[in-house]
This record gives C-alpha cells, structure tokens and sequence, in this order.
DNA sequence: GGCGAATTCAGACTTGGGACGGAGGTAAAA
DNA sequence: TTTTACCTCCGTCCCAAGTCTGAATTCGCC
C-alpha cells in the first residue's frame, strides 16, 4: 500500500474536531497530520504539515473558512480543500466554491460519505451535497447577482439606503449633494430592477449586504 | 459515590454525538443512555431512558429543539435541558429559554464547559453562554417588542411592506382604500418608532416578521 | 346601555422620492 | 489621443407617501 492520505482538520468546534476524529480514524489509509480551530492558524499549519486534504469549517471567529482557503490554495494549489460547514445558503456556498474548495458537504454527512470525500479529492474529484447542488443549479439560470454591477459609490449609498437613511442624511454623511443621491439612486433602482428605496432596502437586506 | 447522571443527546450532526460522546465518556459520574438525531425522536427515548439530564441541539430537520424541549418537559419536568448550539441569535435563544431550557450553550464550548453545566444542571443550577447573557441584559432594557403594540391589521399591513409593496398595491391586496393603508401605515411608523416606511420594512426584516 | 379599541374612510395639506434630460471633471483603457 | 466609465451636480415635473383632523362602523366587555 501506497502513502496515508494526510489530512488537516480545521474546525472552531473542539466537539466537531473529536467527532471527525472518530470518523476518521479507523480509516488507515488516512492520517490526520493536525487541527486548526480558526482561519488564521490554517496557513502555518499547512505548511508546516503538508496536508494532502484540508477538512474546513466556514464559520471561525477570526478568519473565516472561504478567507483561509483562498490563502492556502495561493500558496500551495495542490492541496484539496473540502469544505464541510452547516450551511447551504448562497452567501456561504458560491463564495467557497469560487474560492476553490475541491467538495462542499454538510455535517450532517455520514462517515462514510466524508471518508468518500477525502479519497476522491486526492484524486481531484468532487463531490458536492445535494443540496447545494441544487442552489448550484438555480445559480446557473439567473446568472451574477445584480448587485455586482453597482459602482462603488452607488454601493455605498445602497448601504445607507438600507439602512433606512434618507436622501438627506446620505448627501450630509456622504459629502455629496442630495441631487447626485438621487442620481445614484436612480442608477441603483434601475441595476437591482426595482421600483422604490423600501425595495432596495429590502434586496440590500435579502443578499446579506447589510 | 451515588448514581451516575443519565444524559441523552440530541443533535442532527452524528459527528457532533460522536465528539460529545468523547467528552463525556471519560467522566465516570455521567453515562451516555442514549442518542436521538431529531426531535421527533426526542419525546419516545426519554420514555425509555429516563435521562436526567438531555444535550439539545437546536436546528433539526423535522421537529426542531425548542419544540421537543417543551414536549419533554410537558411530561418531565423534572428533566434539564441543556441547549447546546451554534446560534446565539435573538431568534433562537428566547424561545429556547422560554420553552424551559436549564442551560444554554455554544457549541464553541469546551469539554469542561459542557461537563460542569451538565453537574450543575442535575442541581438546578444554569449556565448561560456569555454572549447569550449579553443578549438577554439587552432584551430587558428595551422590553416587549415593539411590533408586539401592532393590531392584526397593522401586522398584515407591515408584512406587505416589506414585501415592497405600495400603498396602493396593498389597498388592492387587502380590499380597503388607500387612505385606510396611509393610516394604518401611519400608525404603524409611530408604533415602531420609524420614520418611514423602507424604516418600517428594514424593521420587520431584523425581526424576522417576513 | 355605554365604553374602548379596531377598522374603515374623507378632505386638505406638505414634503420627499423618483424620472428625465443635460452637463462638467477625472482617470483609466483603447 | 480619443473613448469610456464613474462621480458629481443642476433644474423641472409629478406623484406617492405621510400628517392631521374628524368621523362612522362594528365588536367585545363591564
């Protein structure tokens, strides 16, 4: 038999780390190398440990999950990141995957799909939960987000509008006169297809961009 | 030494039984008597196991813990349960502890953590995540909810405010002219406290009225 | 029967939001 | 250098939104 697949576990949750543990463990062509318990130990550990497979929770308190990925795979592309989080929502998932993460599984996955996981990744193969395969799909028919066409400033104001600001408060805490905050506005109405500011707020608030 | 305290876990993630398992199998005064991976489950295996003390996570799929919290305790309330979750979110944590709830935790909580909580809960004693207790000081100072002053009319109306809808859109909706939606909507902003209606529409989307 | 709350609506009024068209300045890309 | 995108600002016009006052209806409740 060839090499153990050597694997990082990254995860903020002591009692998530133990359970992986348990799972993976009796496996022998798999060898747990170390754990991280935030984003910010991921790097170091990579490269002191030469992990082949990165188990990685998305949701640490100083460095999340997509930002330690992009971090890893700049330095070192060989690696396999397999996301493995709670989460399915389109703020979590399209982020990762764009970030490279090779597989994204929920917790809820049994021992036997991670460990399924882990020897496809090795061989670049992917697997993704079914449910985000799904949002996937739904993906693909409505293309980008609207809210990427917006310019900077236009974002900026999109905040404020969001946060229930008026024309006038945002033209006094932007600096900028009330016209050219209603020409964003306009601009803003006319990008995210929409007819009014509460609706605006309210895609703002949708998309998680509050 | 008297009887070892007798603790049911319930958590949907079987990684997540596996690490508490881990955590608790060590100490000779607690014994695991049982596992349950959905609320449904919940209510049948206290029948049988007559655990002291339950581990509940929250988020599940078909019956949630907040409602399998207070099915149990309907029948056993002599029975403690110690929420031990991810969230700390207004949303979740106030009707968890309303529901009956000893104790509630984040599952960033350490093995020691968890042990001691489940000693105290067996004495009627409660441990309150940090971040929850914050939460819970913040909830007494502003007291009820200020949606809770709104009439049912109001509340639909506000509903379809933050729906986006107009005002003319909701006197269609509703079958009632719109000089009745302007005083509803007028009742509603001074209740709430705002002074409009994307205001109104941000509030009801904080408070998850939609 | 009377009281209060909720719901409905009216008229008169003010103001803020949004559309539309035009225009100057700047910085990067072609 | 010309073009393009972005940010800035102006004025005019119109209507939706919101305030205020006042009032009629229904309903439960003491």
């Amino acid at each position: 038999m060839t090499e153990p697949i050597k694997v990082l576990i990254v995860d903020d949750h002591d009692m998530v780390r133990r359970g992986l543990r348990a799972y993976l463990e009796i496996e022998d062509d798999i060898e747990i190398v170390g754990e991280a318990s935030d984003g910010d130990e991921v790097l170091e550990r990579v490269e002191a440990l030469r992990p082949d497979v990165i188990l990685m929770d998305l949701i640490m308190e100083r460095v999340d999950g997509i930002e330690a990925t992009k971090q890893v795979l700049a330095q070192h592309p060989e690696c396999r990141v397999i996301v493995l989080t709670s989460f399915y929502d389109d703020e979590k998932v399209f982020p990762a995957l764009e970030a490279g993460a090779t597989s994204y599984l929920l917790k809820t996955a049994s021992a036997e799909e991670i460990v399924e996981a882990i020897r496809k990744a090795v061989r670049g193969d992917s697997v993704i939960d079914a449910k985000v395969a799904g949002k996937m799909l739904h993906r693909f028919r409505d293309a980008r987000p609207k809210h990427e066409q917006l310019t900077s400033r236009e974002r900026e104001v999109l905040i404020l509008i969001a946060k229930g600001k008026s024309n006038a408060e945002i033209a006094e805490e932007l600096y900028i006169g009330i016209k050219t905050v209603k020409t964003h506005v306009s601009n803003i109405l006319s990008k995210l297809g929409v007819s009014d500011r509460t609706q605006a707020a309210i895609y703002a608030h949708e998309h998680h961009l509050v």
